[in-house]
DNA sequence: CCGATTTACTAAAGCGGTTTATGATCCCCT
DNA sequence: AGGGGATCATAAACCGCTTTAGTAAATCGG
């Protein structure tokens, strides 16, 4: 009842194992009589060739291995990787690959990798001296580094997350506002600080706060969920400290708070603004629409994607230059309350 | 500048493969003193085991695969697969799997099957005669269907599709439409007809409309995308004989068509009322919030996955009983224009 | 008709681990 | 002194496939 291996059909089919194996990855090394007899025999078994084994001695699974900082659970409640694995399948698929899901297994990625039988890996969102990429470094796998920082021994696709956040930001101040609010996304793993993306977009907030004199901005942590969002607005200063807009990492905690806010009887944009990040599909659709700062998730995917097939076949390959980021104005901001619109 | 291998460890460390394999995965069968050698050398040649050539000695790979029916670009822009894997990654994360997803190669999954090394197979959605499912069988790997039918061979976990959309339907009755129109899912394979789900859902809606002698329903395809669904929208009959009301057999196409309709002119619920099937999460935001049939889809991977482990340890496990449906009635029904509210 | 190619196929050596069966030591006890 | 266990380490088989090097037979040119 166990699984029928090339040795079954070779000796069913009265050859060997080299000529079943050529039968399916030599054909033109058969003749024409044995070739046909033992393709027919292995059909009539059921054959398949194993995939560990054939992985083990072609050095190659067909698999690349997307490294997940967070849970699962978690990580797929933002669409934000959805996009993402949307832009990395259409180049799998271009090239025969499967695509494995790496979330860190017990807490620890460096576990989870080891497991893991790939050709190449995506991390994202990991800073560059992040113990799992090190691993990867040492181990010599190829590796393409998303949302990250760019390292010598690792291409790396970013986007402009700095002058995204600017933009976002330079909105705000431009429409009149001074009491910010900033929501910023958590750690993802033990390191302490933020991570890559989320330090890169504070800066790029502060420094359109800074360069116009704004106050101090309140910050709140809030992971890339609607739940977190809500909760970021009960955080909030109240009355007459309350922000009268909110600079938020993603798209998600933008939504979150924005309904939150409107529970509790606020109108948006009228009594609060609310800037997201990353312009997912839903954020065009919600109520107002969300004004955001768009990043091409598919195309950084895609990137990403083609990066590593690259190297996957030995090339060497720069990291490229980031991709654009532009802030997307709908209706989720305006002039704060009392200031006249223009 | 290979990889380091159990061999280099061992006589760098003046032992045997053996004893190298043990003190990762027997340290008891160790003495201590060879063992931490062991242990430091291979950690500062910075080895890790092949995980194929551990996966065909083990003959365990420590991963699951998931086996998609569409492309994954398209796969993933319908958050049911996001809401399916966050179930999924649960258990697997509680034991220690990794998670492969496996789309057709080429178009056919029975080729990307062969390529996949995993412990055993989640189904998406095929019919119990798909010769992906066949091929499963004769290879003899653990497998758990999802959305498909049960069968002698395979535990397969579902929903009551048919008494949930008997429900959308009833519903939609009870409010006094008499005219409507169907958004049936598309196909997903090449088999002609209709998935396992669309027609149980098919039939509940059906077997409403029957019972109520309702006309006969408009029907119009859509896949389970905003963009279908707008499609899905345009072709609906014009003028006199346009349906007062519409039953999806998804919420993503449900949401696109009411966008659709609302740019269009149309009142959502007032001119048009709009049911789905899902209730996905956003399903709470629209504006209106939609009406829809809830399944546990969180629920359903949870079990799938629960039962697939358990496939793999060698129990047999029964189908369990489909998951229940409800409706959720929200914003997006009402009874149609120029009935009179009871 | 004979050496040189070509064609059709195979034996055996990997690939890099795990595991079983076995072999040394050393200790304890009678 | 010698038998019986523990304890610690290893040799060798095995997992199932690919691939290199090579052999035997058929084909060929002259």
């Amino acid at each position: 009842m166990s699984r029928v291996t090339i040795a079954d059909v070779a000796s069913a089919a009265g050859v060997s194992k080299t000529a079943v194996s050529f039968a399916f990855n030599n054909p033109e090394r058969l003749g024409q009589a044995t070739l046909e007899r033992v393709l027919g025999v292995a059909h009539d078994l059921g054959y398949t060739p194993h995939p560990a084994a054939r992985a083990l001695s072609m050095r190659r699974s067909g698999t690349i291995g997307v490294l997940i900082p967070q849970r699962l659970s978690t990580v797929f409640a933002n669409p934000f990787l959805s996009e993402l694995i949307q832009g990395l399948g259409e180049l799998c698929e271009e090239h025969d690959l499967t695509m494995l899901l790496v979330p860190p297994l017990d807490g620890s990625l460096e576990g989870a990798i080891r497991q893991a039988s790939v050709d190449g890996f995506i991390s994202l969102g990991l800073s560059a001296d992040d113990r799992a990429l090190e691993m990867l470094d040492r181990i010599g796998i190829p590796t393409v580094a998303v949302d990250s920082e760019s390292s010598p021994t690792r291409p790396a696709v970013n986007v402009d997350d700095e002058s995204g956040a600017r933009a976002a930001a330079q909105h705000l101040l431009d429409l009149g506002h001074r009491d910010l609010a900033i929501i910023v996304l958590p750690p993802t793993r033990a390191h302490i600080g933020l991570t890559p993306t989320a330090s890169r977009r504070l800066a790029g907030y502060r420094a359109a706060l800074d360069k116009a004199g704004a106050p101090e901005p309140h910050m709140v942590t809030a992971a890339a969920t609607r739940a977190a969002g809500a909760r970021a607005f009960e955080s909030l200063p109240r009355g007459k400290r309350r922000p009268t807009a909110v600079l938020a990492m993603s798209d998600m905690a933008a939504i979150g708070l924005m309904a939150a806010a409107q529970s509790a009887g606020l109108k948006v944009p009228d009594d609060l603004s609310v800037v997201g990040y990353d312009d997912l599909p839903m954020a065009a659709w919600t109520n107002p629409p969300l004004t955001t700062v768009r990043q091409p998730i598919i195309e950084k995917g895609r990137l990403a994607a083609r990066l590593l097939i690259q190297r996957m076949k030995g090339k060497t390959v720069q990291s490229p230059p980031p991709l654009g980021t532009s802030l997307v104005v709908r209706g989720s901001t305006s002039p704060p309350f009392g200031v006249s619109r223009r």
